[in-house]
DNA sequence: ATGAAAGCGCTAACAA
DNA sequence: TTGTTAGCGCTTTCAT
């Protein structure tokens, strides 16, 4: 094992103090063109580079931002995290990852790591926040992004879709094509992005003089999305419905490969389906789903914003909740009712 | 912003000294129960938990890990990514992430970076490293595990699949299914995996009296795997392949949609589709696809094991390439192939 | 087993 | 602009 460099040893064969190598890696330092010159030659030479976390300790500022995840199974996720990733390392900052799935502990837990690193930030990806656990990184001062979640009680930022919108979309949609029967596979109950798509699809409905047909849970998960397909479609023609809105892509899939494989429907003719998300396999054509886009460059980048800000203005703490419109996307899994449906 | 509570606090209220409360966090060191255990309840009425940054420039150990990934948008990325985070969080390591992607500059700009935080060590995911690169770390002293890549000349550690024995398997489940006009999709030909599983399949037809009947190169890339299916497929029915293996599933996958919905044709019945890797995609119905399974889990561990190896002994530098066993999925997308085949 | 003291590599006053 | 000095919060000798 080599020993790294120091800023001292570059300092020695620069001929200045060792506060000048400092400097010369300080934006906005002063320090002469030629001291700094001098400095970056030497320490080319030496092939130093400034220690982040000396640098941390004694400033205070890690610039490590903390994410914290529950699971990556959703799609939407590794594509967020990945542009996260990106827009962080464009401003200087560095993503320390957290699972808080089941095997790693709990979220209280996690938190307590996460803070132990002397993170600058955290973000917390489709986590429910427990109003202990945000006071806890409020006491140690430590600013909290909730990504894709939001909580209605408290003074902690969130970046979401417009869930609400999102879901009054596609009842205007599905009511516009001249459905009759519509159903609902909601997702996890405890999540605010289901109750939100939920509430603005029933709303929707309701503006087009509808009321739902039909509705199961299927709690974002494959397997209880199956077995709620089958107990929402498994009926003669007229007891079914003839559109579906599923609360995200991932268990639209799933709804369409019952309907297809399971129960020899077809989509969109005898079924539509509408999902939520736009996750790359929306886009494939075996599914080609109607969805809402949840626009994850600009989701991030208002996370980023968002962050970085609170990091930087300490003292003002306005907690903002931003929500991103949210496109709807039509492809081949929705269409027009003919006459027959009279 | 309030500030931490710092050891030396704690050790006041414990009436105790500063290095007693450093003690009674330090497994294995020589405290009296009594001593720790009064540290312990005033560390508790405090809040206390040790500052990590602190104690990894002063121990050199910062229980980091850097992981560099090119990309998420293969589904074996997240799921390998999930599994390594929460397999280091049990050991008291943490992830810090670092994209290697277009956007965000070049491998060794994310080296350097990586080093400044003083990381135990880097895991690169499907990410070619060039000698330079590895000697750079090499002289640091921070280990490296290649995870999912492989490279010939070098002497750094690495953890694959047996890409060379899947490629055999698929080549004699081809064959003897009975197919007569065995085809190829290639993914970048600069990945060792993609070397790997060709010459295996390759080895495995000869082997089984067969030539390649067709090749073309998809670059682990959805539109050129397009046009590769379209030229190698878009032929009578005696001019094309009667089943392809495909060097990855998200390849594959784009196949069987231009197989089906781009030139009619049917999975397996006209076309027998092999991919690689059994992502969770493989398995949903729409697909269905028979492939080779790469154990993340497997591959997980002995990543783990591998670099935590090489930290904790620092001096015995012994390059290890392990090379996980990767079984056959058979799923519906491959089929027996009847008379008329004569 | 415990406390005192040194110092990890750096930044940030403070002088000059 | 530059060098000197004092720590950041901890681990680790070295005494005791």
């Amino acid at each position: 094992m080599v020993d790294r460099v120091t800023s001292l040893e570059v300092a020695r064969r620069a001929g200045v103090s060792q506060s000048a190598v400092s400097r010369a890696y300080t934006p906005g330092a002063s320090v002469s063109a030629k001291t700094a010159a001098k400095v970056k030659s030497a320490a080319e030479e030496l092939g130093y580079r400034p220690n982040v976390l000396a640098r941390a300790m004694v400033s205070g500022k890690s610039r490590i931002i903390g994410l914290v995840v529950a699971y990556l199974e959703n799609y939407f996720y590794p594509e967020a995290l990945e542009k996260l990733s990106n827009a962080l390392q464009e401003r200087g900052y560095h993503v320390l990852i957290f699972m808080a799935s089941q095997t790693a502990g709990n979220i209280n837990t996690v938190l307590e790591e996460i803070l132990d690193y002397q993170v600058d930030g955290i973000v917390m990806a489709s986590v429910a926040l427990t109003s202990e656990v945000g006071s806890r990184c409020q006491a140690a001062g430590v600013p909290v992004v909730l990504f894709n979640r939001s909580q209605d009680m408290d003074d902690i930022s969130s970046v979401t879709s417009d869930n609400v919108q999102g879901g009054r979309k596609v009842a205007e949609l599905l009511t516009g094509l001249g459905h009759k029967r519509i159903g609902y596979i909601a997702g996890w109950e405890g999540a605010s992005t289901q109750r939100d798509r939920e509430a603005g699809f029933l709303a929707g409905l309701k503006d087009a003089g509808h009321t739902l047909f039909a509705r199961e849970v299927g709690d974002f998960h494959a397997e209880r999305t199956e077995k709620a397909t089958l107990s929402m479609f498994d009926k003669t023609p007229e007891d079914r419905p003839d559109a579906v809105f599923v609360a995200n892509d991932h268990m639209a899939f799933v709804v369409m490969d019952v309907l297809r494989h399971g129960l020899g429907l077809r989509v969109p003719e005898d079924v539509s389906v509408v999902g939520f998300d736009d996750v790359p396999p929306a886009a494939w054509r075996s599914y080609d789903l109607t969805t809402v886009r949840q626009r994850a460059n600009a989701m991030v980048e208002q996370t980023v914003e968002t962050i970085l800000n609170h990091i930087e203005n300490p003292n003002k703490r306005k907690p903002k909740k931003i929500q991103i419109d949210s496109p709807l996307v039509i492809r081949s899994s929705t269409r027009q009712q003919g006459k027959q449906e009279r």
